[in-house]
DNA sequence: CTTCCTCTCTATCGGCGATAGAGACGACCC
DNA sequence: GGGTCGTCTCTATCGCCGATAGAGAGGAAG
C-alpha cells in the first residue's frame, strides 16, 4: 500500500493507542508502516506536525458530523453536549488531552470553536460573551481531562507515600473525595458536575452587559 | 557549595527560565551545577521527580503565604484572587502550566486545594460542592494558561498559513478576536472574563442541593 | 588502621529527532 | 528508444537524551 499522509496518521493513532504519546516515535511508527524512519520526513516537516495531525484525527472521529442545535433546544443543553463530546474524544485515546493541548492550530478545534461561537451568537448572545463562554468551556474541558489522564502513580512510587500524613495535612481534600465517590458516583459524574458550574456561569453571563 | 536537592531544584528553575521545559535536561542542569549528570540520580530517582519538584518550587513562590480570607471578604472575591495567583505563578516561568500539569502529586497544589475547599466549607458551602467548585477553578486555570503559553507559530511555520482561508472558514472566531481585543483589552482581561464565568457558576451552585 | 557510608566520578547503553546525500523508479518529452 | 526530471525511499550519520553499572574519593566511626 502506498505511503501517504493519511496512512501515516492512521497508524500513528494506532501506535498512540498501543503505547501512549511517549511511545509515538518516528522509528516505531516507521516500523509499523514497513518503512525506514527518515522516509516520514518526506511527508511531514517534523514531529510537532505529526502530533497536530494526530490531534485532528482524534477530534475528527467525534466531530465529523458537527451540527448546530435544533431550534427548540436550549443552547445550554447543546453546549453541555458539545463539551461532553470533546471530553469523550479526548478520553478515547491514551494521552488524548496531552496530544490536543500539545498540538498547534488544530483545524478541527478551530471548527469546533467556530460552530460553538456562531451558535451562541445566533441565540442572541453578544459576540464578546460568546467567545468568553466558548473558551471557558473548551479550556476547562481540556484541563479537566488532562488531569483525568494523568499517570496513576505506580505501586512502587507509592511505597514511600505516607497516606496518614497526607490525610493529616489535607483532611478536607480527603474527606471530599471520600464523600463524593461514596454514593456510587463516578468520574463521569464529577466532570458533569464541574461542567454544570461552567454552564451555570455561562447562563448567568450570557446576557449581562458587563 | 554542597550539592543537595534544594540547590538542584533552584538551578533547574533557572534553567527552565532560560530555555523552557524542553531545555531542562539532566546534562545541562548538571553542567550548571558543576557536576556530571549521573550525580543527579543520587539525589533524584528520575526526571519526573525533578519536574514535580520544579512545579512545587514554582507554586511555592506564589503560595508560600497562604491564608484564608478575612471574615468580611466574600468567598467569591477570595477564590477569584486565588485563581489569579495560580495563573500568575504559572505565567512567571516559561511552560509553567506544562510543568505543573506534567507533575504528579505536587504537595503545594494539594495544599492549595485543601485551603480552598476548607475555606468554602467554612463559608457554609457543602463539602461536595466545595470540591466541585475548587476543581473547576483549578482545572480551568491550568487549561487556560496552558493555552496562553502554547508556542507561537514562528514566521516560517506561518508562511503557508492562509489567513484569508482561515477567515473564510472561521468568520465568527476571527470576528470575535478582533472585536474582543479591539478596545485595548489584554490577555489578562480575557482570563478574568473567563474566570468570571466560572465564579458566577460557582456562586449559582454554591447553595444548590442538586 | 580499617571499615563503612556518602557522594561523585567514568564509561556506556539504547533510543530519540533530524539531516545529508545516494539511488530507485516511473512519467514525460524529444 | 533514450535521456531527463520529479517523486519517493533508502543508508549512514549527527548530536542529543534519560538512565544504569560500577569504580573510587574522602570523611566519620569503631
Amino acid at each position: 500500500m502506498a505511503l501517504d499522509r493519511q496512512r501515516i496518521v492512521t497508524e500513528a493513532v494506532a501506535l498512540l493507542d498501543a503505547e501512549g504519546l511517549d511511545g509515538v516515535t518516528t522509528r516505531k511508527l516507521a516500523a509499523r508502516l514497513g518503512v525506514q524512519s527518515p522516509t516520514l520526513y518526506w511527508h511531514l516537516p517534523n514531529k510537532a506536525a505529526l502530533v497536530t495531525a494526530i490531534a485532528d484525527a482524534i477530534l475528527d472521529r467525534e466531530f465529523g458530523d458537527m451540527s448546530p442545535p435544533e431550534p427548540d433546544q436550549p443552547w445550554q443543553d447543546w453546549l453541555r453536549q458539545l463539551a461532553g463530546r470533546l471530553r469523550r474524544a479526548l478520553l478515547a485515546h491514551p494521552d488524548g488531552a496531552r496530544v490536543v493541548s500539545a498540538s498547534q492550530l488544530s483545524a478541527t478545534m478551530a471548527a469546533i470553536s467556530e460552530l460553538a461561537m456562531s451558535t451562541l451568537v445566533t441565540r442572541g448572545i453578544p459576540l464578546r460573551h460568546a467567545r468568553v463562554i466558548v473558551l471557558t468551556v473548551e479550556r476547562f474541558t481540556v484541563g479537566h481531562v488532562l488531569e483525568e489522564q494523568a499517570p496513576r502513580p505506580n505501586p512502587e512510587g507509592l511505597k514511600d507515600f505516607d497516606m496518614a500524613a497526607f490525610t493529616r495535612r489535607h483532611p478536607t481534600v480527603v474527606a471530599a473525595i471520600t464523600d463524593y465517590f461514596g454514593p456510587g458516583r463516578t468520574v463521569d459524574d464529577l466532570f458533569h458536575d464541574c461542567l454544570e458550574v461552567v454552564i451555570a456561569g455561562a447562563a448567568a453571563k450570557a446576557g449581562a452587559t458587563g
